[in-house]
DNA sequence: TTCAGTGCAAAAGATTTGCAAGCCG
DNA sequence: CGGCTTGCAAATCTTTTGCACTGAA
């Protein structure tokens, strides 16, 4: 995936830096990963330049943000991990990922009935897990 | 429902200011708002002020916060409007609500399956709508 | 009167930007 | 060499906090 990632970067014209690859590495590493838990990941790369390459993960499809419970955080596109999306624990802040395919179908569903083009939608389920519950 | 939730404010030890109302007035109007829509809308309120009655709206289950887009807006909670989701669109801008009985269903299999005891979802969906697709 | 509610100003936190220096092809 | 990348520091923007003052019951 790291060679697929490189390629793509090459394809679109920018540089697959070690420090890039770096970043990377942690949000696969802990996704959905928050900034903060990058940046304090890796103390030898700047927070600007932390936020600059999220920013281009972004917009090359690389990345994406999600909302578990109140912040944003960063995990792989869809090109790049199954889609899928979040069960949050209120308690022990467990995020959990879960496929489903019904609610694709739903989603699907809804935006044809009204016209609408999805290009990509973002689901987070918060509430309390099988342990906490 | 001016008159229900200020009722609930009582109930809960809290009072109707004016100010609380006028908040509550302009989140109404222009749902989802964000923050700064709310602030720039009332000169007279102090942001602090903006900041803390959302909270406590929040805490109350009056408004919640939801991410159409990149970032967050604040809307009234499903207790005083129908439960639904958005469409947004990349374009024009415009968020569409939608109810969509389909998709609470699936959700509900899912934690289900999942043994998980779900306390509140968000869905939003981003693409293009009729008219600019 | 009394305590919740508010404004103000400052602090804290998050993100962005300009520019000079560094690195890669 | 030449341009993309990065670090650094400053600027912005967003949100929070302490404290004194105001307003509602």
């Amino acid at each position: 995936m790291q060679e697929e990632i490189k390629t793509l970067l090459k394809e679109q014209g920018f540089t697959p830096t070690k420090k890039r690859l770096a970043i990377l590495d942690v949000i696969f590493k802990i996704q959905p990963a928050s900034v903060n838990q990058i940046i304090n990941s890796l103390p030898e790369i700047d927070r600007a330049t932390v936020y600059r390459t999220i920013d281009l993960f972004i917009d090359l499809n690389i990345a994406k943000k999600v909302y578990t419970g109140f912040k944003y955080r960063i995990e792989l596109g869809d090109s790049f991990q199954e889609h899928h999306h979040h069960l949050t624990c209120l308690r022990c802040k467990t995020v959990m990922d879960v496929q489903t395919p019904e609610i694709e179908f739903a989603i699907d569903q809804t935006t044809k009935n009204n016209g609408f083009r999805p290009m990509r939608h973002d689901l987070e389920i918060i509430g309390y897990c099988a342990n906490c519950s």
